[in-house]
DNA sequence: GGGAATATTCCC
DNA sequence: GGGAATATTCCC
């Protein structure tokens, strides 16, 4: 990067920037595409990194300068003490697109209008764009969780079944196909990269081989 | 000062009359007459006093707050590490006059347009009576060490003139008559108030009395 | 999240 | 000394 262009990056920017991509820095990071930030413990990152980025001592205040630079809060299905900010200027791996970051000015001010309010768009539309994004992985967690406990409980019935011998099952080829099969696709779907597979458990062909009777007893342990 | 006009008194001209009140700092306080702030030791003073005022690091930082509440930077003839600065909303002993104090607008601007320039009218006047009245005290105060040295002188001869006795001396009752009045009129001057009484010296009708041999030859130490 | 006032920095 | 950009605070 050149140095014009250096000057260009509002000072904040590239101070974040700088702590945000230091791996000695706990309590900010980026995720793990290197797309958004991420502060990890609010009150330890004001004591101990806040410091270098600014003269503020209050998150807020930490905050009021993200949003004045067009970052936005990410939605995250987290519970613990960590926030996710996004701006499509500021990626780890990009550091160039940083001098497209301008402080965010009302419309009718001077300056670059036009430049703003396009930005502006591309801001919203992507926000939105995370937000639903964020939505569907949390939800596909959830789901994914409720086919372990299926597979878990689907296990444990058959270790049960085959522990008290076949007596009660009337037809043992279709519960040997089944353990071959099933399982198979259940576990299957947790080895792809996403984490999941749509809707391939429930519309598998492969389970319509087993309509037996214990299949019936199984509907007691189906979460879906 | 009841709570809401407390309230209306920014925050960085309160902690300003807190500072320079306060007996315990050395750096900043207020000249004899509780008129102006007294910046002793610019380095010490952004050192020691200007973390408890603002959050700047920098001296020009603190001096560009004065500037933006209205005080004015008065000629000192001070050539040591000392600065003045001057509001005439700020005394010592009105710190009542503390809530006509206003952040400097452009007239234009929205907000009390008229009463800002009615005070900037009044600012710039007072402005240039203090720096008149700045420079008239210290051509006065180099006058009255002249003086001193003009005395000085005169005793000096003085004393010279009846170690030696009076053999040279023509009228020794006219040399008397100067040493009790002539004098009486340099010292006497100096126990005025203002540390000076305009032109008495030399208009002195008394110095008419003088005008035996000895006086021409005090020419030589006359600074005047 | 952002408007607006105030504070700070940068620069002429 | 002050205009203007940026930073911080305060408040809705």
């Amino acid at each position: 990067m050149i140095d014009s262009e250096l000057n260009k990056i509002p000072k904040f920017v590239k101070r974040l920037f700088r702590e945000v991509s230091d791996p000695e820095n706990e309590y900010i990071c980026w995720d793990e595409d290197g797309e958004k930030i991420r502060i990890v413990n609010k009150d330890k990152f004001v004591k101990n990194t806040l410091p270098r980025l600014s003269k503020t001592k209050e998150y807020s205040g930490f905050i009021r300068q993200l949003n004045i630079y067009g970052f936005v809060k990410i939605k995250s299905d987290k519970n613990d003490d960590v926030e996710e900010y996004y701006n499509c200027f500021f990626k780890r791996d990009e550091p160039n697109l940083m001098e497209h970051i301008k402080r965010v000015r009302k419309y009718h001010e001077k300056g670059s209008k036009l430049n703003y309010s396009v930005l502006e768009n591309n801001l919203t539309y992507l926000t939105n764009c995370n937000f639903r994004l964020s939505n569907e992985l949390a939800e596909l967690r959830e789901r994914v969780e409720r086919q372990e406990r299926t597979i878990n409980g689907l296990l444990e019935i058959l270790g049960k079944v085959f522990r008290t011998g076949a007596q009660n099952i009337s037809h043992e080829s279709n519960l040997l196909k089944m353990r071959s099969d099933f399982p198979a696709n259940l576990l299957g779907s947790q080895n792809n990269s996403n984490g999941y597979t749509p809707g391939k458990l429930i519309e598998d062909k492969e389970s319509e081989h087993t309509n037996s009777s214990i299949v019936k007893d199984m509907n007691d342990i189906f979460y879906f």
